[in-house]
DNA sequence: GGTGTTTCTTGATCCATGTCAAATCGGCAG
DNA sequence: CTGCCGATTTGACATGGATCAAGAAACACC
């Protein structure tokens, strides 16, 4: 699994800071002072799987990850996506999901060990650890919200905004976003089917919510709207 | 809000070492040592406010405890329970949820700064501390995957093996459990009405699932189906 | 023990979303 | 450009759970 590495330890975190590559990885890679190899995986590419070893944690550079669970009977659930710069991999002794590339991704690969060792021994290591972990308790709470109460127009409204808002926090525009994953994937994440999210789609483009000339590509066209709807304040379209 | 205060720090493990109460607790505040005091709260009484400065971290001693997050628009979604043993309250600075008591409840409450301060002075507490946090967020996990994609029977099988098992890893019975919350909880828990939830009582009980001679104590009748169900192996009723 | 109040259960109906089916779009190989 | 194939959109219909309404049971308080 770990065959399509790149680069070595030593030279990695040394290009980045030549290239100014994902400042924030990389000052979390350095902190680490443990190896830190380049993984590249294509898109629909297992990185982890539910009840394996935690072998590695890592840092996405670019692509998307998404998190997922399989009941028995075949049903699909997406638990999160993940973006440049996300820490992803903490936990316990195993991976508590299974983990696949949604488009050809990059990602800085620590092993498990090394990291833990680098925890126990940095107490300002472990805080930022744990504070990725208490952002990942905070959005899996957030989902819970999502998918319990929210209608299916207040859920899609609700994804968009987290994409904007991501957007915003990394200087990116916020009146657009790029849609990474596939329709069953954003299906699977809100807990809907992929008819109704497209059926949504063109509920708020002929609503004047959206603009959508590509299927991947989502304007803006009434933030306000689209926020009050995925705060859950109640309103209609 | 501490007002309701009982004992103090240093008599509380004392007492409980000689009582032998809740060891596992015990062992944890005595870990920390830390000032721990025990609080008491009646049914529906506030613990804390989601977005409210974290004070302190909580170990139930007795009773139960209700996670929950309420939309602008007045929907409210129960996160979660916690039951004697349980640590709660960990996280970042502010708590991400409110917390109610379902009844009357006993808690030992140890202040989140000498907490953190003995987090970082002792790496085994430390690792103690984020095991909690993982096993929250593998709750989490879980409770996406139920309300996301499972039917209302699947949900409260569901929810009634969650309450089993923690019968068994305590040493309690695991045919038949205590419901301490009430309705609207487990609705509000599992994302579906209280009509619902009784109705789905109701159909486990003529299908030979469940014996409830008070609405408030299940007895398991075919617990093998209960899993089934549960697990989302996709069966019938 | 009676009485008022809350909680739980049951019934009738409705609607948002799922399901099944088919058409259209978009990308890619040659 | 053309044909193919997976992804997306659209349409028709079915249904599980919500909603609205009314009883019945449990509980607290006098």
């Amino acid at each position: 699994m770990l065959d399509t590495l790149s680069e070595n330890s030593k030279t990695a975190p040394q290009l980045r800071a030549l290239l100014g590559l994902d400042r924030d990885s990389h000052t979390f890679a350095s902190q680490c002072q443990c190896p830190s190899i380049i993984r590249k995986i294509s898109a629909n590419e297992t990185l982890w799987c539910e009840g394996g070893a935690r072998t590695h944690i890592f840092v996405v550079k670019t692509g998307a990850v998404c998190f997922s669970r399989m009941l028995p009977d075949g049903r699909r659930i997406v638990l999160g996506f993940a973006y440049p710069e996300d820490i992803i991999g903490l936990g316990g002794d195993v991976y508590n999901c299974d983990a696949q590339a949604v488009q050809s991704t990059r990602l800085e690969a620590i092993p498990a060990g090394a990291f833990k060792r680098a925890v126990s021994l940095d107490a300002a290591f472990g805080r930022r650890a744990s504070a990725a972990v208490n952002q990942a308790l905070d959005a899996a709470y957030q989902h819970v919200v999502v998918i319990s109460k929210l209608s299916a127009n207040e859920r899609l409204a609700s994804f968009l905004m987290v994409l904007s808002n991501r957007n915003k926090t990394h200087g990116i525009s916020p009146t657009s976003v790029l849609i990474p994953m596939k329709r069953i994937d954003i299906a699977d994440y809100l807990g809907l089917t992929i008819e109704t999210v497209s059926r949504t789609f063109t509920i708020f483009k002929n609503a004047g919510l959206i603009a959508m000339d590509q299927p991947n590509v989502v304007v803006f066209r009434d933030i306000q709207r689209l926020r009050s709807l995925a705060a859950g304040e109640g309103i209609e379209i």
